[in-house]
DNA sequence: CGCAGTCGTTACGGTTTTGTCGCACTTCGC
DNA sequence: GCGAAGTGCGACAAAACCGTAACGACTGCG
């Protein structure tokens, strides 16, 4: 079963947040602050992370840095960011490594679905994690997805946050067909409301800047997109069985 | 969006499930009998199926047993039990396999909060993903339904997103007849408004581009079309009378 | 304040997909 | 054999789909 530490002050928060988590199946740990999230990260190594991003003791900013610069701990982090208009902006939350954002207020389904696609993206990783899949490449496409750095034929290419996510989400589930609202959800976020369109616009700008590895994004009319390793238009040969 | 099925004979009551239920946003199916909702079950895959126990075709009780037999179907069910009996029906919900019940007479109000606290916890499941048959394949034919791709002799065949579901959907039930209006209701949907013929074009379309492997999609004169992995055509004894 | 970068939306157009129709062909009862 | 019903098949027009470019909103920066 996974494991999900809350680190969030508010004590009514807190309480409906584990309560419904609990009920979901999950095991909660809960910390109220900062300093005292960290701590518990590091010594219980949850799968998730769901943390504020004003906190008392340590900041949420700073317990994500923090979390992300120990490589023992390798599960997700979604950070909760209060909607006040100011800087809600989902690239503080990238910018620090957090793997998700819901803005403030969410309902509960909102964040059970979040947490769900979050793990969804890991494919099941028990909680005796080997470190992540930090990098990944094949043919002429290398990435470092820790680094946030991404290489075609040697050369660097300069992804955008949303190019660089899509990617790595496109990847997540290579061999895949990956309908549109379920990147939007994956990588947008479910809150968002953005047309499936956008997806295509970006997949064209990434296949832009992909340059020869393009190929490996491959359209599935109908359906959606699939990052196949196998490119129909690379493989003039046919496999063995 | 989450997928609901409601089977229910008596019309009123279907009429006012599915009403209420899309209003609060679900996508909604239906079905009178218990053996057209355990079909829908199969192919649609709700993430939720509303049984009531007493039904033509096939009982809620039967039902609720096939669906719980299949390991893809992963959704959850819940009983509607007519109060009329005694406590033993509340009983026979969960030795069945649901996951909840509720007693008839029941009010929408009551019924929608049942179905959200059945999704509360069933978005628990940190493998909601159904290990469903995601490849099969056999003689020339192989077809990864996740990747959305398919080979005849080890050869790609491209097919269109209908009739890469109108081959998954005859494989479903392979060796088993159905029904053009079957199909239809399956593979196009129900609020469809399609000639029955237009199923045998696509099934045309289909053994078109499966090319050796067409034989495998048989013809039923005056009922519709068969999956059959030991077509009529590919065994070579054959007596004629 | 202008500039550059990012991003969501919109519109356009080419291509693919798809439902329907008419007709030829097969199957079956007689 | 013959007729009727059922099915295969080719063609066609409408609709859907998607790549692409362009635009505007927004943000950070000098």
């Amino acid at each position: 079963m996974f494991k999900i530490l809350v680190v969030e002050d508010e004590r009514d928060i807190q309480d409906v947040v584990a309560y419904n988590l609990q009920q979901a199946g999950y095991e909660v740990l809960t910390a109220g602050r900062g300093d005292e999230g960290l701590r518990l990260a590091k010594s219980q190594r949850p799968d998730l992370v769901l943390l504020d991003v004003m906190l008392p003791g340590l900041s949420g900013k700073e317990v994500c840095q923090e979390i992300r610069r120990d490589p023992a701990l390798a599960g997700m982090i979604i950070i909760m960011v209060s909607a006040k208009g100011e800087e809600i902006d989902r690239v503080i939350g990238f910018e620090v490594g957090a793997d998700d954002y819901v803005p403030k207020p969410f309902s509960m389904r909102e964040l059970l679905l979040r947490v769900q696609s979050a793990f969804r993206r890991t494919t099941a990783r028990p909680t005796p994690a080997p470190p992540a899949e930090v990098t990944f490449e094949f043919g002429v496409l290398r990435v470092d997805v820790a680094a946030h750095r991404a290489w075609v034929q040697g050369r660097e290419i300069e992804l955008t946050a949303l190019e660089f996510k899509l990617l790595v989400t496109l990847h997540d589930r290579k061999n895949r067909v990956q309908r549109r609202d379920t990147l939007l959800s994956d990588v947008w976020g479910v809150s968002m409301d953005v047309t499936t369109r956008t997806v295509d616009t970006h997949v064209k700008r990434l296949r832009e800047k992909l340059g020869d590895a393009g190929v490996y994004v491959e359209t599935v009319r109908g359906v959606g997109y699939r990052f196949s390793d196998t490119p129909e238009s690379a493989v003039p040969q046919s496999e063995e069985g």
